[in-house]
DNA sequence: AATGTGCTTTGACTTAAGTCAAGGACAGTT
DNA sequence: AACTGTCCTTGACTTAAGTCAAAGCACATT
């Protein structure tokens, strides 16, 4: 499949004339990385944003003690580093490669004049951005006004929604990332999840977890009823 | 002065050709909000945006406990609610007008049709949903990263930015807001200001502070020293 | 000046979650 | 099968920050 043809897949070029697609592959150039490298850092000059071919991308931040909060990890069709396209700044965070990846490329000034040439472009990347924002606003109110078990909770049930009808999850990603995706860490992590079992809410085997109790789960991700 | 002036100075509207701020302050509908009162709630539909003419609006989430965390504080020429409109989903979060304001409200349909016909509109919005986007990341991060003195200090440095070369901070929002806006409460605000007064960092009468440490507050805030 | 109402501060206490340190479990390699 | 490194779990302890309750203050109204 040629580079044309995964743009008119992504959400971000959908419904765009083919030969805006043409042009886009023109301008877009292919980056590989290994698990481990870095993509880009906090405060690097943003000339440009990234699409995900294959691979994984974790965007995270780092305090001054070393402790890493992760933001999203970003998987294939996935866009980031969009934001310092946009206001010119740099890059507000990390990114680094979580496996090995190939990316596509696009160079800021290309793509900007592309997107002022074509206003449906501009529309599909104001909702990429917008529901990026949506997401953000309810990371913020996790961490603020919910306890790390709400969090869990409500991430358990976020991932169970994707393969839905069967309550059986496996982790991609490492509990200590799982941990670091849910502002906490490890241990505080490894012991939520195992009162969560010794109260039969989930099943827990390695990185597969099963749910056993939705409502549960529920309760305490929503109505912040406590685990005991 | 028009509407149309208005919107020229914003910096969503401004560098577009004057008959679009015409056009813009033709679709544009004026509302007045008392102080306390609600502009949108979350879930609503989001059938369009606003602008600030005067006033205050103070955008937040609230917990299943009642306890709620101010996203931010908009003021004069300021925008909110913006991502429903490009989401086509419902509001993430509530909006109250904090002090008796006049805002204009931009009806969703007519101004996706604007932004359709004009790229420079498009563009602008994407700079001014970018820059959002950043500091909610810089939220994020110190939500999960940082301590409440850290917050507080960068905080406080921040405001004091506006008013560059005095170091005079005269607080526009109760101490009480200004807790809920660093994802902590009242009385835990109230103490570690005691604390920075009594190490020298800062002197505090009523809502009025004046940073004496500059440097010492920037340790706190992004060198993670401590607090004593 | 007196009263009341809504912030703000302070004190004593509780608690969620982080730190430090020691074992386990497990996968891949030799 | 034994080894090695990495990740995960568990336990004992510390700490930042939240809760609850009681003053204290300040400002507006009568």
């Amino acid at each position: 499949m040629g580079i044309a043809d995964q743009l008119a897949v992504n959400p971000l070029f959908e419904g765009l004339p083919s030969e805006h697609h043409q042009t886009l592959a023109r301008i877009a150039m292919t980056r590989s990385y290994q698990k481990g490298q870095m993509i880009f850092a906090e405060g690097d000059e943003g000339t440009g944003f990234y699409i995900i071919q294959s691979g994984r991308i974790k965007v995270f931040k780092i305090s001054p003690e070393g402790k890493e909060q992760i933001f999203h990890i970003f998987g294939p069709g996935e866009s980031f580093g969009e934001v310092a396209v946009f206001t010119g700044q740099g890059f507000p965070a990390f990114a680094e490669a979580d496996a090995q990846s190939s990316l596509l490329f696009f160079p800021r000034q290309a793509f900007v004049a592309l997107i002022r040439k074509d206003s449906s472009l501009a529309l599909n990347m104001l909702a990429v951005l917008s529901r990026r924002l949506q997401k953000f606003s309810a990371l913020i109110e996790d961490l603020s006004l919910k306890e790390v078990p709400a969090r869990l909770a409500a991430h358990l049930l976020y991932l169970c929604e994707k393969d839905l009808d069967t309550n059986k999850i496996s982790l991609d990603i490492s509990k200590g990332q799982l941990a670091s995706l849910l502002g906490t860490i490890p241990e505080t992590l490894s012991r939520i999840m195992s009162r969560m079992s010794r109260q039969g809410l989930i099943r827990m085997k390695g990185s597969h977890i099963t749910i056993l109790d939705r409502q549960g789960l529920k309760d305490i991700a929503t109505e912040g009823k406590k685990l005991t």
